[in-house]
DNA sequence: TGCAATCTATCTATCGATAGACAGACAAGG
DNA sequence: CCTTGTCTGTCTATCGATAGATAGATTGCA
């Protein structure tokens, strides 16, 4: 055997995750993905028995993976701005990652496509995203109620997603730059 | 005949345009619009020739209709922030009714998978909606720089668009209420 | 009669999913 | 060392559904 059966999750993950960011939920063929990675569509079932099981997945390990990465930052730096500005790169580097999106934001607009336990891991990422968003801000903004604090985080999250949502439809990435400059100038982004 | 052509066109393209709103554009198939509106879907490619025809007809049409209602409420009051109030409405409205997303935000997601004659009628919302915010801004703010007024309006369309669409991840229009207010909690929108 | 609108019927392509065969790895028993 | 049986992963082949699109017949109003 060329490649463990782990190996061939992972292959199979991999490419997914590229088409899905790239073309959406919809746009994942088990043919596809099957000759991405050299093996047939009926082998791809065998790793992943519904398409439902496959995104399920995928938007769990980009949860994992994104917490991952977050934790990381609020681990290394005390600094809201320093942490905003590692958000926010997060963001941009899809764009400039061949115009991709957010998993979960692009599946967020392919909702009622989605089957139920898809939908479910993508409500987690936006908590957990908004949670981190909650915990940056609280340093910087340590007096207000806590319900303040996660509606802010909240609107950060939705603003980001939609600049990066519009700048992609532009297939333009200085709009990004340009909008999370905005955002910054209002204070929405410390 | 029951209806006359044109009658039959704007049929088509009402139906078009609700499960466009609700499921993305590649959702939209010939077969289950032509059940809708009581015809086969061969008399729908009499209206529209291609998907991409359909799509493009769509997309412009959403434009001018929204041009048009910007243009009457920028002429009936001078209140910027009245203005913003109906305008974040509009997006609003589209969630209360079933769901549902901008037809251009949600197509924007599907970018990669669109016809370029549609891409170029997405292209024109954002533009057209960009302006209609500069307008109103400016009204507002009348001392600061085209280019700042310019950036300004991206930032605000783009985060409506944000919340519109993390809030119907989240199946929960309130999101999109507190999220607004968290918006012009910042100051970004008036 | 002639044109406009819709129809029937069909094509090709692709989708997710399944059944069943097969090859190789590996452990157990002789 | 060798054989036997089991399990794993992939394969071929195919299913039913659905997609966009087209050709050509048909209907009905002016």
């Amino acid at each position: 055997m060329a490649r463990t059966k782990t190996d061939m999750r992972e292959a199979v993950m991999t490419a997914a995750r590229t088409t899905v960011q790239s073309h959406g939920y919809n746009a994942l063929s088990f043919r596809e993905l099957a000759k991405e990675v050299g093996i047939k569509s009926a082998s791809v079932h065998y790793h992943f028995p519904t398409k439902g099981d496959l995104g399920a997945a995928l938007a769990r390990r980009y949860t994992e993976e994104g917490a991952a990465y977050l934790a990381e930052l609020l681990a290394t730096s005390e600094d809201a701005t320093w942490c905003m500005d590692k958000y926010t790169e997060i963001f941009r580097s899809a764009l400039a990652n061949d115009n991709r999106m957010c998993l979960c934001g692009i599946m967020s607009a392919e909702l009622d496509d989605l089957p139920v336990e898809v939908r479910a891991e993508v409500d987690k990422f936006a908590a957990m995203n908004v949670g981190w968003l909650a915990q940056v801000l609280s340093r910087a903004r340590s007096s207000v109620s806590e319900q303040d604090l996660q509606e802010h985080a909240m609107a950060i999250f939705s603003a980001i997603e939609g600049a990066q949502l519009v700048a992609r439809g532009c297939r333009d990435i200085g709009i990004y730059d340009r909008t999370i400059r905005a955002y910054r100038a209002t204070g929405l982004i410390p």
